[in-house]
DNA sequence: TATTTTTTTCAAAATATTTTGAAAATTCAA
DNA sequence: TTGAATTTTCAAAATATTTTGAAAAAAATA
């Protein structure tokens, strides 16, 4: 297997594993492009390269910035910018980890506590009814507080910390 | 608020997040449903409840028994199947955790070790490429060993076990 | 300021996913 | 067995999401 190979498996892979856990295929190939890429690209190089058109390019730029995954260059002496991803993969984990806590567990959470300010326990069905919705909210108020502990911490303590837990 | 209408808000909520984490909005109906239905339900029970179609109805029970998070329940002196969801949230909890291991991370890990076999780094380049390779299947691997471990243990286990490490 | 380059927006088109519903298969009782 | 009840399948329809590309906006240059 010879690199170039390679590399557009790796994009290929990784645009379609993406779809499996709720991100959109381009930003996903984006992404990857970027990651392998010896330099910063420009929109025209990675509308060209992948082959997608000029909005797609645009849209998925900000999304991925919006991610924490690349980021904005600006080189000197050109008027295009230029995109650079993110190459340090623990960031890049923790980045991912951060931005899915927000979107999957953050307004889970607050559903839940809608729900128990909203409803008096003063039947039995309610009770049981709030006994459901304070357990949802009981385990996912554990996971956050989990995820959020865990990324704050700097990647060695988080490397060390597990070691020790599963070790014991 | 009275019950019905948190109920439905609840099924609701529950299904236009599932969309959010990669899982159908009917299977998350049909799971909310069952979670809090009193008694184990039969499809046309469903059919009627949410206003969808017995093929849809059929495909999502299986799709949650494929998940773990319902059973099949044989009544006696009845010829309909009956469904009831697993109302232990933390076993739930794991449940889903379980299986997005399995769905999004086991890939992941195969892809990265394909890649690792099919390229030798006899070039500067190729180095290069294998590092990031490397990287993230470290990273995966790490991710995925940490989550067998935590769903290995039992729930108290679980909990007590993070309040020692983030304690300390 | 006017002109050119680059980025952004967004309605329409293309693509992908989900849902339907009727036919086929299966199960159960007599 | 047969026949009725129930579940499963799957092609077509409906719906949702993604992508395009041209026009508008913004930014840089002269």
């Amino acid at each position: 297997m010879e690199l170039k190979e390679a590399k557009d498996k790796f994009i290929h892979t990784w645009g379609t594993l993406a779809t499996q856990w709720g991100i959109n295929r381009t930003m996903a190939q984006i992404h990857s492009l970027l990651l392998l890429a010896p330099k910063s690209m420009n929109a025209d190089e990675i509308m060209s390269e992948l082959q997608i058109s000029r909005g797609n390019v645009n849209m998925n730029l900000r999304d991925l910035m919006d991610w924490g995954l690349i980021y904005k260059q600006l080189l000197p002496g050109e008027r295009k910018e230029y995109f650079i991803a993110e190459k340090d993969i623990w960031k890049v984990a923790k980045q991912i980890a951060k931005e899915r806590r927000r979107r999957e567990i953050g307004p889970l959470i607050d559903a839940m506590q809608d729900l128990k300010d909203g409803i008096k326990p003063d039947t039995a069905e309610k009770e049981e009814f709030l006994k459901i919705v304070n357990d949802i909210s009981t385990v996912s108020v554990f996971a956050d507080n989990t995820l959020t502990s865990l990324l704050k911490a700097d990647e060695n303590w988080l490397v060390s910390s597990f070691i020790k837990v599963f070790n014991r």
